[in-house]
DNA sequence: GTGGTCTAGACCACA
DNA sequence: GTGGTCTAGACCACG
């Protein structure tokens, strides 16, 4: 792992990921995640990367910290169900907005879409 | 002029504005746009940030520089032609694959596009 | 046993119940406390965290170890009597001060507490 | 500038303090404040750490930043003026909270209050 | 000049 | 071993 964008802090970029691996259920809660110390070998990204990743993720009540013993997905399950539907949520309102200050009206954005995903990209 | 959101630097901001400008006819081929100085003027900022708005709009082919005479938004109408679709293109593709990396599948992606217009948010 | 705030180390925590078992005379002077080992069994902690307290309350001259036999509470019962007042003088001391840097005068003080709980919160 | 406990970070410290000038009315709604590299120097420590702090504050919306302009005190006049109640609450719930788990009843921790205040200390 | 991010490496408290 | 904090120093984007 080595890639990252440049757009946008790795920190905040590897948050992400990781809500993806929630939402996902490849990390499901309560699970333990890697130590910070082992995470930032994998991602050869330094481990204060990954402390602001986790502080953050903590901060968003999406993970918990046992002192001494390691980071986990929180137990709250009602987080976690919200989080697939924010994330969303999120997605769709910077869509829109954007598509909105273009100058496109909401029938225009929806049939822009179904022609692209219709022509099957982005899902091959 | 004073407000800009926070999360995209302001000079792209103004790129962005000055593109639907261009999309919607205010601003046509070959015209002549206001002096690095007016436009900080008009929207208080700082005259460097004009100029890298202007920078990234010539690196984009939009904008041209003529030496001694100001900067224009380009000639070459297909370049323009272009612009609208372009910017909607990317926006799509963007979408998209940040939906499908969260595991929603077209259907479900239309859906939730539809859900949202029709509670006629964002769109006040 | 399992639960502890996340704001202040479990040791404390435990020097804190253990001082109020004393104050509360379910602990009497010279009596033993349990074993390291089994109050590590008993509040499902790791046996470090134990030895942290009582060194802490040794520390403090509210307990006493003898090498051998195990952890007492100290015999000399002008330590302990004076527990519970000295425990409230503390925390009195910290409070004033707080507010009194804060701009609050004494008067306001005493209003905001009796405002406080007469409204029934943290007495439920 | 050098000395700080240790029984909290210094970047939590170095908020709190912030809070108080603003509470205190030595700090204003949109004044700007020192940067992080003059606060840095002012109070003898690293840069990160101011960083902290403000990054703190500024999610408390307390502070506000202006890319390339500095870190200044929210305008927002609500968000300054529950500040004082805030911290106020803050204090009085912790305080009640410890005495409460010490046994004592409203009117003992009212009572002890009033005592040491009359004493005059805490206000000399 | 401003704040934001990142690395490298250290030390500490906690379990 | 874990996470949390801090320093030192670097580079970058922004205005």
């Amino acid at each position: 792992m080595d890639e990252f964008d440049t757009y946008k802090p790795i920190y905040l970029q590897l948050a992400d990921r990781i809500k993806l691996l929630i939402v996902s259920q490849e990390l499901k809660a309560g699970e333990k995640l890697p130590s910070i110390r082992d995470m930032a070998i994998f991602y050869n990204v330094n481990p204060n990367t990954i402390q602001r990743t986790y502080s953050e993720l903590e901060r968003e009540d999406i993970l918990v910290t046992k002192r001494g013993q390691g980071t986990f997905v929180t137990e709250q399950k009602e987080q976690l169900a919200d989080l697939r539907g924010i994330l969303k949520e999120e997605q769709i309102l910077m869509f829109v907005q954007e598509m909105k200050e273009m100058g496109y009206n909401p029938d225009e954005i929806i049939l822009g879409l179904q022609h692209y995903l219709k022509k099957g990209r982005g899902y091959e």
